[in-house]
RNA sequence: UGGGGCGUCGUUCAACUGGCAGGACCCAGGACUUUGGAUCCUGUUAUGAAGGUUCGAUUCCUUCCGCCCCAGCCA
């Protein structure tokens, strides 16, 4: 191997061929272990990235496993929504789909074994005792009074916790480690818990469930997986999964940790989310402005680009806050290159052009994508009556401003040279019209005489355009760091009240009266906008029947130079 | 205070394991342009601190400082 090779390898790359070289392993086998009780998130796109990208990298196989330890908070919508979210994302688990549930036999039975060799007890200890007994960080705990019960009375007293003769909580089985570990997870820690709830799989099978610490390790081994990746707070717990693993003689799998994904202006916890979803302070999982996948996937974001994102973000175990700039700028990237072009007009101001004769149509070819030749080009009817973006006219423009005003002369887009002669306002004293003038020797866009125009601007024919209505996003907080909050506040208070703009009666060009929910275009001098696929037609579809509505949620704008002059004017 | 981790440009990842600290994003200039888009060029800024070893330290050693995680019958 070249050192060119082994250079910019990341430091799970590195452990996996040790592990190779050294014959601790002899392939790769891995998997991603979501518990489903809420929806993947772009953190959870970097986990899957990386359990996934590995397995494919040294030409093993990833697993798909749910980690459904807690009926109480599971669901299966969710198992459905993750497993949508995953193949969208592009991965692949082909028939390894599994269930923690699957083990939960097999799991009992080990139990019954770690019991049976006193390593494991019952204990009658409540909640709240046995917070009490584990003593704190810098104490250690004290025993448990069941601790050294006989491990045949323990086996009874578990057998009658799985046949419910126990209420919930009067009951745990704990694993005897050491009470006096600095490790808290080793304080005997709990394996089985008594809960009547109803799980998504198994239902009313089980009144006792193992925890997640008890089920995790083993199911990895079971699954035979070689490297189990997980996030860095589960560092701690490694030594307690080594120690079942140990105990009870099976697979050893090997975990490595790494740092979670963070993103400035928005939060990342399933917590948080779930919080938001339920207050209603988003629409649901899939809100367009949520770093959920499903919201992503709405807002218009492509998998690629995401999947280029994670690969920019890099491996570590140093904790990561990633600029959301890098995000946009790995969309505007693959959108650039895909995205066709089309004209759409926001905030509609009209134009009439005097010396275009009333009633006159005519259509241009306009390029789909200057980025794509092969991507061709399409018709846009031209009209005496256009609309175009209020923001492409200054009664008295501000200085580099070089769009229309009084007396200017722009380009229209694949079009023609038009100047404005003078304007229209309300009772208000609001434009509400602009007089123009076009030159016939521009068609197409060009002057024969060679005369420059500044600015190219986006334009619509009214009579032939199409209403849509348009949402643009912004952050869902204000601050780069949500947690960065006012004294007694908590990050809800950062909540960006902005972060949703509903425009309504936009006007789009005629070949957008077809687009099909999930479409993505770029509306020239704008941004990203992609179709939604919530409002208008279930599946078939927008802008078709009764039910007509077309709605575009914006994904990214383009940079914006004129922003920028505009920021630094002030 | 116990244990486990982590400190490299503003952000993130590198530096072939002791040899000129590099890339990307952001930012600032400029070129070009029928999108103030895209593209291209240029530029600013970093090894947490102090000692030590060495011809030479981001890398090795010592001490210190800072940040994150752990006291769920959550995952």
């Amino acid at each position: 191997m070249s050192t060119e090779e082994r250079a910019g390898r990341n430091f799970i790359e590195e452990a996996i061929e040790e592990d190779l070289k050294a014959g601790r392993f002899d392939h790769v086998h891995t998997r991603f272990p979501p518990e489903p009780n809420g929806c993947l998130h772009i953190g959870h796109a970097k986990a899957i990235s990386i359990d996934f990208g590995n397995a494919q990298k040294y030409g093993g196989k990833c697993n798909l496993r749910f980690d459904d330890t807690n009926p109480t908070k599971e669901e299966t919508s969710y198992v459905d929504a993750i497993k949508q979210d995953i193949k969208w994302l592009g991965f692949d688990w082909e028939d390894r789909e599994f269930y923690a549930s699957n083990y939960f036999e097999r799991l009992y039975q080990w139990a019954v074994q770690l019991i049976k060799a006193g390593k494991a007890y019952v204990c009658d200890l409540d909640a709240d005792l046995v917070r009490e007994y584990r003593g704190t960080l810098t104490e250690p705990g004290r025993e448990s009074p069941n601790r050294w019960r006989a491990a045949e009375e323990s086996l009874d007293l578990f057998e009658r916790m799985r046949a419910g003769e126990f209420p919930d909580g009067s009951h745990t089985l704990r694993a005897r480690i050491d009470m006096a570990s600095p490790n808290l997870n080793l304080r005997d820690p709990v394996m089985y818990r008594i809960m009547r709830a109803r799980h998504h799989r198994t239902g009313d099978a089980w009144c006792i469930y193992p925890t997640y610490d008890y089920a995790h390790g083993q199911s990895d081994s079971l699954e035979k997986i070689t490297h189990s990746l997980c996030s860095l707070e589960f560092e701690d717990h490694r030594p307690l999964y080594e120690w079942y693993i140990r105990e009870l003689g099976i697979f050893p799998s090997r975990q490595i940790e790494f740092a979670r994904l963070n993103l400035t202006y928005t939060v990342m916890s399933k917590r948080r989310l779930l919080e938001m979803v339920e207050q209603g302070v988003v629409r649901g999982w899939d809100d367009p402005r949520m770093p959920t996948l499903s919201g992503m996937r709405r807002r218009g974001f492509t998998p690629e680009a995401i999947r280029e994102f994670l690969k920019r973000v890099g491996v570590a175990k140093a904790d990561t806050v990633i600029d959301y700039e890098l995000l946009e700028h790995c969309v505007r990237e693959d959108l650039n290159k895909r995205a066709p072009r089309v004209m759409a007009v926001l905030r509609p101001l009209k134009v009439v052009i005097e010396n275009y004769a009333e009633g006159q149509t005519e259509e241009f070819d306009a390029v789909n994508n200057p980025e794509d030749p092969s991507a061709g080009t399409r018709k846009v009817p031209f009209s005496r009556e256009l609309y175009i973006e209020r923001d492409d006219f200054m009664e008295v423009p501000a200085p580099k401003y070089y769009r229309l005003s009084v007396g200017r002369e722009v380009r229209l887009r694949a079009a023609y040279f038009l100047k404005c002669t003078g304007l229209v306002k309300d009772s208000r004293g609001e434009v509400v019209e602009l007089r123009c003038t076009y030159d016939p020797a521009t068609r197409g866009g060009d002057a024969l005489d060679g005369r420059k125009v500044k600015a190219t601007i986006h334009w619509v024919s009214a009579a032939h355009a199409v209403d849509a209505e348009v949402r643009l996003y912004d952050h869902l907080f204000s601050k780069t760091n949500p947690d960065d909050a006012p004294p007694g506040l908590d990050w809800k208070a950062n909540l960006n009240p902005k972060s949703l703009a509903t425009l309504a009666g936009c006007k789009l060009e005629p070949s957008l009266a077809g687009a099909k929910a999930g479409e993505r275009f770029q509306f020239e001098r704008l941004g990203y906008f992609c179709a939604d696929t919530e409002e208008g037609i279930r599946g078939q579809g927008l802008g078709v029947g009764e039910n007509r509505k077309l709605a575009f949620n914006r994904t990214v704008s383009l940079r914006d130079e004129w922003a920028r002059i505009q920021k630094q004017a002030k």
